[in-house]
DNA sequence: TGCATATATGACTATGCGATTATATGGTTT
DNA sequence: AAACCATATAATCGCATAGTCATATATGCA
């Protein structure tokens, strides 16, 4: 209770969670992120659900791996990439629940995305 | 309990997402959501604070005016911002937790600007 | 060995954006 | 009115990056 008083973050600090946003501040990514929470899926698999072409698909997943957001296993030709920062979703959560407040009164697109995970938080 | 199985984001609720994500992306700006978090400070208190230029500070705050985060009084000549929305600082925390356990072993950068932020959390 | 499939990488283009400088806008004071 | 102050805006530059296309790498199979 009561506000809490942060210490100020050094600028490389800064810089590092300026950097994990800006992994997530790209369509695609997020794109990505959502198929892959249904579960370990191959570059191929996620270029044909995302309706990109590979070599994008494959320069995201990577991106996002040397990031510390995905796994990725290799079984034979294919290359199966997986969560593993489960954080993204609580991330993705706050966003959503913050702009839905934004535009509560507007038109409502975010509306039938985000009811669910709104209605899950105890607010 | 268990896993919430969200359902797909429109493309739409994807691009504003990303684009919160973006707003949040950038070292300076959360210099300056940071500085704001101590209230609401004017424009060139908060240039001098975070050692920019005044044009550059400004920009950057319209910027997070207009993403709905800050909010803007007028009094006289000086302007001053606010913090407009708290989720940030529940983002920042969430992100400052992965990026610890992601440090973990190596040198630790962030030790000192997360730790509170850490041991206020229940894990 | 040779060929097919899956993924990664490199070259290139176009777009976006952060920073700086100079200037404009708007308010206050004399 | 003029001069001064704080903030916003415009023009410009440089750089990072998302996308595409072509190609390299590598694994599996005939």
């Amino acid at each position: 209770m009561g506000k809490n008083k942060r210490q100020m973050m050094s600028l490389e600090a800064l810089q590092l969670v300026a950097a994990r946003f800006k992994v997530l501040s790209d369509p695609m990514r997020l794109r990505l992120l959502q198929l892959l929470e249904q579960g370990e899926t191959s570059v191929s698999a996620l270029a044909e659900a995302a309706e990109a072409t590979q070599p994008n698909v494959s320069k995201h997943l990577k991106l996002m791996q040397d990031a510390g957001l995905l796994t990725r296993r290799q079984e034979g030709n294919t290359v199966y990439y997986a969560i593993g920062d489960d954080s993204i979703f609580q991330l993705c959560d706050v966003v959503c629940n913050s702009l839905e407040q934004r535009f509560a009164s507007q038109a409502n697109v975010l509306a039938s995305a985000t009811a669910r995970s709104a209605s899950n938080r105890a607010r």
